[in-house]
DNA sequence: TTCCTTTTTGGTGATTTCCACAAAACAGGC
DNA sequence: GCCTGTTTTGTGGAAATCACCAAAAAGGAA
């Protein structure tokens, strides 16, 4: 039939992939069917031809990293996603992306995944950039179906998650039965990844958080979910190294692309210790909320640190602060170069606070203050006299520095 | 009468100077009376000849603390306290003493004070020392009542320091008045000194105390009190350039003396900061408190600490525990070094604490180790590595540190 | 045993720290 | 203004630190 014709795609199919190789068949280049977040989701095998961007894609089973910045950068993805119509894209060699036409998968005003047409010998007629907007209208209820699936596990990985983060799974074997119901490949060490956002986090934002943890490949995450202004990661730290480097380095995109695609500012990444055993989540958990009450109590002074190991001494700041007002405790060194500082309008305070940052270095500390090194020999030589302390005991010099930072919060 | 050719001093005396002149008239030598702490209470004027000893005390209104010192290793002072007989001293140039002879003044068992006739050109003889004895025995009632009047005063004395540290007087003003009807100059900063003994303070070390604070008179103590097992002292802190060092010295000599000549050991000393508001008299003698209580719960790294400044990070120590213990929290960079150690039977741990306790100084360290400088700086790399930590951090370090200092009491 | 890795020790030279001394700059009081 | 004491900067030399390399010693696994 004419009708038949003019949209070949009005069929039943049983799978995406069947699907695919259909279309490919009528526009006779390969294709390549994604979801939303790039993930693959059926590619066509009937024609052999295809480009280095496509065969990673299939091997790892979505679209790498690199790629999707590139099209984020260059436009492809910001026009996907605000129009029905077939996009261009021209070959990019750097990323192995040879020409293609994309088209994104509607339901109403949501985008459900992207169809790829690779235009390897020939480009793509205006008929058959028709049928391909017919294809991309064919294919929408069997993502659908798919995605309502994919909810539904994801609701009871978010269930599973919850049941962790508080703690209410006690036995090993339990929570490993779980893992194992929902196809999660357990790791052996993991982390706990926090983003606090500054406001409770909406409908689409909370999109966009999901496109960007599936398309930011470098950590593995094993669980996700949401929680107000908080999206609270279970990552696995197994096969990396330099573990801390890798977290601060996801995080710092994660805050980066969340930044510049979307305009979502202040978002403050937050991370636990390692740990092996599963039955510890909920340690980890609160170990991050920790970390962020103590963050936004000190920022400034915290502002580098992202983990309870990296406060060092702020894990106590709160503790120290409210026993130094107790017992409304001065530190006699202190108050001793303030008046000196005072009277003579001079700034020991601040050479040793720098001083002391500066773990002891006389360089580093001379080049900050931009005095001659020899100043600030004679400077520390006053102030152990004025001071009384011996700087080069340790548990003196901590005192120093510890009472120096808790002065700045003596409201 | 033959009888008061026997006995001269048998007769009745307005004070104790006079007392002394007739000594003096009798003995044909200069004469000088004093009381049990070595106060000068009277002194002879008939006779002008004299010695540098001599000199000294009547100028101080005491004898000088060298002269004890010396009195006591030779000899003398013990062999006083023993016999009611007379006691003969040869010269002692290093110490400006002259031949003399002395004797001690009884009330029953307890020595009230000492009467010194000096032996310029010649020695008495036996009927003289008879004589000399008889006057120490003439002499006994008045003391005596010079005691009682002095208890009284000091009772007094003592209820107003209580008061004082007990912070019941609150009026500036009226604690003047108070140093004012005991006739005590106040001075204009003070420190409260604090012994603590190793059991209650008993009748007989009371006296053993009470002379020592007399006779050692490198500090001014302004009022004194024991309580239990604690000798406390307020202490006036002013015209003192170095006055750690001062209070160093005077514990330790005050502690020394008590092992050497009453074989009274175990004594802790312990000090306040220095206080000009005679209102914060409370508050300092809490702070020894504190100290003292720290001190017990962490003898071992505390011993060389006695004030609260000196604590530095112990002054937070047993919160620290507390918290690292409510948050079951272990440092995981001390963990791997652990780990390490245990696997390679290294000693990274040790190394580092001794590194940090000799702050960051590698040649102490390396010389404490016996390791050769190069191996020190190997294992420090070493242990960059496995623990993760960058040692030029100070806040990492300090972390460290008292995460190093915490474990020793995770029991 | 050999082989391999880790650890210790030694040596060298560039850089940094520490110390003493002195001249110059500066500030405050008179 | 001048005087005095403090602060800054400069110079120079001894000691310490740091970053290398390399040889020797130790310890473990095949």
């Amino acid at each position: 039939m004419d009708n038949s014709l003019h949209d070949p795609f009005r069929t039943t199919f049983d799978s995406l992939d069947e699907f695919a190789d259909l279309i490919s068949q009528v526009l006779k280049c390969p294709i390549t069917i994604e979801d939303a977040n790039h993930r693959l989701l059926a590619y066509s095998t009937h024609d052999e031809r295809t480009d280095p961007a496509r065969i990673a894609t299939i091997i790892g089973r979505r679209v790498p990293e690199k790629v999707i910045n590139q099209l984020w950068k260059e436009g492809t993805i910001p026009a996907l996603l605000k129009t029905r119509e077939p996009i261009r894209v021209q070959t990019m060699n750097e990323i192995g992306l040879g020409n293609r036409v994309a088209i994104s998968i509607w339901k109403n005003e949501e985008v459900l995944g992207f169809i790829w047409a690779l235009e390897i010998d020939k480009s793509l007629s205006d008929k058959e950039l028709y049928q391909l907007k017919k294809a991309a209208d064919a294919v929408k209820n069997k993502l659908l179906q798919l995605q309502t699936r994919k909810n539904k596990k994801e609701e009871r990985s978010q269930e599973l998650f919850w049941k962790l983060l508080t703690g209410h799974l006690t036995s090993h074997d339990e929570i490993l039965d779980h893992f194992r119901s929902l196809k999660i490949t357990p790791s052996t060490s993991f982390v706990i990844l926090v983003f606090q956002f500054q406001e409770n986090i909406n409908r689409k934002e909370e999109q966009y958080i999901m496109y960007l943890l599936k398309t930011i490949q470098r950590l593995k995450i094993i669980l996700y979910t949401i929680d107000c202004d908080q999206l609270i990661l279970l990552t696995s730290a197994d096969q990396i190294k330099n573990l801390t480097e890798e977290l601060d380095h996801f995080s710092q995109i994660f805050v980066g692309k969340m930044n510049e695609r979307y305009k979502i500012t202040g978002i403050t990444p937050v991370y636990s210790g390692i740990y092996q055993d599963y039955q510890k989540i909920g340690k980890a958990y609160n170990e991050t909320l920790t970390v962020l009450s103590i963050k936004s109590k000190f920022p400034a002074e915290t502002k580098k640190m992202f983990s309870f190991q990296q406060l060092g001494i702020y894990q106590f700041f709160d503790l120290l602060l409210k026993s130094r007002q107790n017992n409304d405790y001065v530190n006699e060194s202190l108050r001793k170069l303030h008046d000196y500082d005072h009277q003579h309008n001079s700034n020991l305070i601040k050479t040793l606070e720098v001083y002391l940052d500066h773990d002891s270095n006389l360089n580093d500390t001379a080049k900050q203050l931009n005095i001659h090194t020899n100043t600030l020999n004679y400077r520390l030589k006053r102030i152990t006299e004025i001071a009384q302390v011996n700087l080069k005991e340790p548990n003196q010099k901590m005192m120093l520095y510890i009472d120096l930072k808790l002065e700045k919060y003596h409201v």
